[in-house]
DNA sequence: ACAAAATAGTTATAGTATAACATAACATAC
DNA sequence: GTATGTTATGTTATACTATAACTATTTTGT
């Protein structure tokens, strides 16, 4: 029994906690084996317990993957848990990646699948390209 | 000198041709080994002789690196040369993919880039879901 | 306390991609 | 035709990303 009056959210695990607060720290992508890395001082030893702990905060909307980066990304928004629906817009050359969650987004989506009479699961949209400050440098 | 009356698509090298027409056969997507492993045959031992040919027909628009499968298929328009603006959507039942090319795509990503203020290089839009046929069984 | 279930740790291995260097093929210039 | 620079290829080794299989520990309900 678990009777603690909480948001919703669930409870996290010592390592989902560890990874949760790196990620946030760090803000940006980053990949398995730099948060590894970076978790070693906490007792991490093994790219499963990075990846373990990754599984767990994607799949409450707490992180996201970034397919074209193969790395993982605090959400920036406390509400991809319940819309889920995102675009990352990436710059590459100061790797700066925005996450944007609109209503476009998330239309484009549905009618993306509605054209091609697809129950649709999971999105990834990811923009590439340059942002506002490097394109004039 | 190259004096040759063609339509204006570069002319592929014997390893290109290998992979192009591998995609083709095939239509589906292909990881890199799994291509390597089709084309020991013709005499491919190494990865980077796949990376390397991949690397040639993504630019010229006539391969699609599917990211989120880490996979390779080859271009289903005849026209990803010109616009580029493609979005895949995968039955992550029966493994199809089909390659979505539209208006309503590139508006869509031109809009994106105007609103985060991007100059954009390249996008990736991948819908996961069940298609029609796996809806129903 | 005990059994069942969830969580975590460990080792090994599979799968994806590139670096670095050696070789060969092809073109242009002398 | 030989030299020279350039592009394409081949080869080996290695880096990076992810999961399988198994063990140990902790938690939970009875
Ligand atoms: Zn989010
Ligand atoms: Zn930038
Ligand atoms: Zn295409
Ligand atoms: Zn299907």
């Amino acid at each position: 029994m678990n009777l603690v009056l909480n948001d919703g959210s669930p409870d996290l695990s010592e390592n989902q906690k560890l990874v949760m607060d790196l990620l946030e720290r760090k803000s940006g992508p980053l990949s398995a084996y730099m948060i590894l890395d970076e978790l070693r001082d906490s007792g991490f030893r093994a790219p499963l317990q990075v990846y373990r702990a990754l599984e767990k905060l994607i799949s409450i909307g707490k992180v996201h993957r970034v397919e074209s980066l193969s790395a993982f990304i605090a959400c920036s928004h406390m509400s991809c848990e319940k819309l889920g629906v995102t675009a990352f817009v990436i710059c590459d050359k100061c790797e700066n990646v925005q996450e944007v969650s609109d209503e476009s987004i998330s239309l484009f989506v549905t009618d993306l699948a509605i054209k091609t009479k697809m129950k649709a699961a999971k999105s990834n949209i990811e923009l590439h390209g340059l942002c506002d400050g490097c394109q004039n440098i």
